[in-house]
DNA sequence: TTAAATAAATTGGTTAACCAGATTGGTTTT
DNA sequence: AAAACCAATCTGGTTAACCAATTTATTTAA
């Protein structure tokens, strides 16, 4: 189990070296938009990497943007100057291992918006579904069992009901990590569990009569203690 | 080129029904939490597919915390309950495709928070860099020239200046589709431009002075625009 | 009959071979 | 001399074989 941790965290070691290359060999060949990159076999024998390695690498700059692979012809550097390609990527570098307090905070952000959309845009399929989830949660927390994924269902259900998708893709994006961490400090003890059933009925109240500035308060109410929990902890 | 595009989305499609099939297969064989799911090979076959398509399949739930691999032993269901699972798989399916509309509202979103924080935790090297991209977007308006790539690098600055990976993150993962769609629609004209390099700067020089109010108010203003394009385009 | 030992089969992960299409350089033809 | 053609080569993408570790089935000894 350790050591399947380990060599993931080997593998994005070896990702990041060789995403790193390619920037330095962008930069050492003054490769410009429009230009090829040299052949996966050629990158794999110069950075003595497997070449499966250099196309996830490959395949992740894609994701971004920032190369473009064309079948039986190479990979691309795509329409983007030397300066925003190395801005780019050393972003990308930086990236990973998002603090606790950076998701909580994007949370926060993301979900107060999503509590207003929904009282705004909710359909009656929406709200029917929210319920269902507080009433799942509400259920489990009486029964005094944890109920961290259903709590998560229900703000999952809001962020549905907002009708923005990338919101919602960003919200299933956070979720692991929110679990994780959770599940990690136990942050939710079983008083805080009682208290949020009001708060979850008090915000699906405010969706329900589509008021958007009471479900943002209501949110916001709810997140009080996740946030002071957040921001007591260490640096 | 075309034919790439269609291939592609064949895949999305692939991917998709998989999942699809998966969830079912969870719910008719009533797989509870650690149940152990049928072998790739074995899913391969059933579902007339290559076993890579399984690996992508798992893999994408794997990374929304749903399924998990071990090597040498099999795939598992998360630790996460039946309704929470099929919440979630129906949420990953309905995913992708997301409207240019979601995007700009998600950016906006982002943007005016990254502009607050930017003020409020800024360094001076992040100021220096900030400096950096405005000038090269201004130069670039001024020779006449498209900036798109110029834009993105200031509002980027800014997000690496905020402090929090996540939302950094989540900005680079919306740039893409921000750029294509600019392109696409030809969004800005010259004079959109111009208009654009004196509201850089006014939101350069609130994160300069370190006020988050009024950081957030010129970000505010310098979508206004965008704002009024996106909500007035055909739903 | 039971438990320990061992061999066979199964697992996810990895690697190397293969594929069709694009590119390239040289050759031929006009 | 230039354009057209063609075969050899190179490309990213895909598939099938292989690997080490685990699990299961079988055998053997007590």
């Amino acid at each position: 189990m350790k050591l399947e941790i380990l060599t993931k965290n080997e593998n994005r070691e070896i990702q990041k070296k060789i995403i790193s290359q390619i920037r330095d060999l962008i930069n050492y060949k003054n490769l410009e938009p429009g230009d090829k990159l040299p052949s996966e076999r050629t990158l794999s024998e110069k950075f003595e990497v497997s070449r499966g390695n250099i196309r996830e690498a490959i395949q992740k700059l894609e994701f971004y943007g920032l190369l473009q692979s064309i079948p039986q012809s190479g990979t691309f550097v795509a329409n983007i100057g030397v300066i925003a390609m190395n801005g780019m990527i050393e972003d990308i570098l930086r990236l990973e291992d998002p603090e606790f307090k950076s998701l909580v905070e994007t949370r926060i952000l993301l979900e107060l918006k999503t509590a207003r959309l929904a009282a705004l845009r909710r359909t009656d399929d929406d709200l029917k579904l929210i319920k269902e989830a507080l009433d799942a949660y509400a259920h489990k927390v009486i029964k005094g069992e944890d109920a961290v994924q259903e709590d998560l269902l229900f703000h999952l259900a809001i962020a549905k009901a907002s009708g923005n998708s990338t919101m919602n893709t960003f919200m299933l994006i956070i979720t692991p990590g929110i679990i994780t961490n959770f599940e990690k400090y136990h942050v939710c003890d079983s008083n805080q569990a009682f208290l949020g059933i009001q708060e979850h009925t008090d915000i699906y109240e405010a969706i329900k009569i589509q008021d958007p500035k009471l479900a943002k308060e209501k949110m916001k109410a709810h997140f009080k203690m996740l946030y002071q929990y957040c921001y007591s902890q260490k640096e």
